[in-house]
DNA sequence: AACGCAAACAACCGCACCAGG
DNA sequence: ACCTGGTGCGGTTGTTTGCGT
C-alpha cells in the first residue's frame, strides 16, 4: 500500500533524512548499492548508497520487502494454517515463524496475524474446551524416569494454555530451579527448548501441517499440582516435583 | 457523490541482546 | 567489568484503500 515519502529535520538542522514510503529510486539505489557491495555495515550504508535514510530503514526495507527470495504474492491457506499452528506453540514469536516459511518475513507474519487471524482464532479459543497441553511420558515403575519426565506436545491448538510457569508439568525440581535462575517470567519456548529431554521440538516439523492430536486421552489440570492420565496410569507432581 | 469507518500493510520506534574494544 | 555500536525483534503508528451508508 503506497504511502508518500516525507522529510524530516535532524535536529541540528544541518541533515534531512527521509521517512515514509520508499519511492522506486531509492528501491534502485539501495538494490543497486547491496548487490556490489553486500551488507557489510547496515548503519552506514545510506550514504555512500545515496539515500537520506537511517541505515535502520535501509535495512528493514532490505529485508522486508527488497530481498530476494521474498515472496510478493498473498498467503496461501497451506501459510496460513502453519502460522496459526506455529503461533500458538511459539506465541508472538514472528521471526521464529518466518523461519519457517521461506520467502516470508516477521514484519508480513506480524500484520497478517493482527489483521486477518487474531480475531478469528480468538474466536475459536473460545469455543475450544480447555484441554491438557503436554503429556508427561513416564512408566512409574521407572524411579528414573519419574525423576526426568520427558513430553510431549499433545496438540498445537492447545498449546497457548501454556500461560505460566506453574503450567509445566515437566522435571519439576528442575524447572523450579530453572524459574529461580531466569526469573518468573522468562520465556516458556527457551526454557523447553532448554530442558535435554523435551521431546517435542523435533515433532514441530511434523506436526505443524497437520495439527493432529498425539496423545488424546491424557488429561491434566493445574494447580499447585498436575495430574496426570495415560492408557496405564494416573498420578500426579506438585511444583516441587513430587510424585504420587 | 460524499462521507465515515474499518481493514490492510509498510514503515517507524524503542528495547534487548551481543560482540568487540 | 564496563562501555559502545550494531543488529534483531516485537509493538505501534500512519496512510491508503475499500466498503457500507
Amino acid at each position: 500500500m503506497a504511502r508518500y515519502p516525507r522529510v524530516d529535520k535532524i535536529s541540528n538542522g544541518k541533515k534531512t533524512v527521509n521517512k515514509g514510503a520508499w519511492s522506486a529510486e531509492e528501491d534502485r539505489k539501495l538494490v543497486a548499492y547491496i548487490m556490489r557491495y553486500g551488507i557489510w555495515n547496515g548503519t552506514h550504508m545510506a550514504e555512500p548508497a545515496g539515500l537520506a535514510r537511517t541505515g535502520k530503514s535501509c535495512r528493514l526495507r532490505w529485508m522486508n520487502y527488497l530481498r530476494p527470495n521474498i515472496k510478493h504474492v498473498n498467503i496461501t491457506k497451506e501459510e496460513e494454517e502453519i502460522i496459526i499452528n506455529l503461533h500458538q506453540v511459539l506465541g508472538k514469536r514472528w521471526a521464529t515463524i518466518a523461519s519457517r516459511l521461506p520467502g516470508r518475513t516477521d514484519n508480513e507474519i506480524k500484520n497478517y496475524w493482527n489483521t486477518h487471524l487474531k480475531k478469528r482464532c480468538a474466536q475459536e479459543k473460545l469455543e475450544m474446551p480447555i484441554a491438557c497441553d503436554v503429556k508427561v511420558n513416564s512408566n512409574p515403575n521407572n524411579n528414573l524416569t519419574h525423576q526426568n519426565p520427558s513430553i510431549a506436545i499433545l496438540h498445537p491448538t492447545e498449546a497457548t494454555n501454556l500461560g505460566s510457569p506453574r503450567d509445566i508439568p515437566v522435571g519439576l525440581n528442575r524447572w523450579h530451579s530453572r524459574c529461580n535462575m531466569m526469573g518468573e517470567d522468562a520465556n516458556l519456548w527457551e526454557q523447553l527448548h532448554s530442558l535435554k529431554d523435551f521431546s517435542a521440538i523435533e515433532d514441530l516439523e511434523s506436526m505443524c501441517p497437520n495439527s493432529g492430536s498425539l496423545l488424546p486421552s491424557s488429561e491434566c489440570m493445574y494447580s499447585d499440582g498436575v495430574y496426570f492420565r495415560d492408557s496405564q496410569d494416573d498420578f500426579t507432581i506438585d511444583l516441587w516435583g513430587n510424585w504420587s
